[in-house]
DNA sequence: CATACACTTAACCATATGGTTAAGTATGTA
DNA sequence: TACATACTTAACCATATGGTTAAGTGTATG
């Protein structure tokens, strides 16, 4: 009944709901992909101790978001963007319906003179400014 | 140092992350704007208690995503898609990020003969499918 | 006015999350 | 071989989350 899409987007978003996990994917993303990030390097402009760094970075990790080799005795850590595409195409795909809503809702106001519906919606910027 | 966003993509992000609270986005972006949706209607998919949608609710409100007026004894729910297009804006920034640096690593391994470097990257499909 | 309806709030429980310190593991180096 | 480096794992703690049942609260209706 209730369209279940699997346990990625639940552990994507999850995932992205931490600063601390948006800043080390944030950092993922700049980085130089052949060389990848160390631990030690995502961990450095946080003042949270290694292990902490460990376990975001196994949520990360656990999300499909990140992968890590060895390499001597650092792990380099690389960006899997596939969760996160999944989770964009998630957004932008209900993105589509409120703002075909917003849409309906401008046609209702106007035609209810704006007096009887004092919903406070502020269709404003960003509504477009990432879609297509 | 690190670069602090706010407190709403961390509950933008951390809302969107359970499922029934998904399902509930989506409903929402399905209905009627100049009815909203009771919380009753709501609700109804999920054998979850009252109370429990009660607090996802409570939830999605905290994050903005969500408004509620009451009409004689039911509540109308309505979405505030700012929220999400402000979670839709950070995905969609750093994806620039993130496919620039996939083309990067395709170069990479290209130049690398594909043998020395087995980084299981996969550039797959959705990463245009929702862009612009 | 009394009762049903559509919820919410309160209190509680189990599990997850984000942090800590202390101890372990694997690799490079003197 | 011994020691430092770069982490991870284990154990623990406080708080948050998602669920429950029981008891309100406000509104319609007999």
């Amino acid at each position: 009944m209730v369209k279940y899409v699997g346990p990625s987007l639940d552990a994507t978003f999850s995932a992205l709901a931490d600063p601390t996990r948006r800043a080390i994917v944030a950092r993922l993303g700049e980085a130089d992909p052949s060389r990848g990030v160390s631990v030690g390097e995502l961990a450095e402009p946080f003042d949270i101790s290694p292990p902490a760094i460990s376990k975001h970075l196994r949520v990360l990790e656990h999300a499909g978001m990140l992968t890590q080799q060895r390499d001597g005795r650092v792990r380099r850590c690389r960006l899997d963007p596939k969760p996160i595409n999944e989770a964009s195409q998630w957004i932008e795909h209900h993105r589509q319906f409120w703002n075909h809503q917003l849409d309906a809702l401008a046609g209702f106001l106007e035609n209810a003179g704006g007096d009887d519906a004092g919903f406070g919606i502020d269709s404003n910027g960003p509504g477009e400014e990432g879609g297509p």
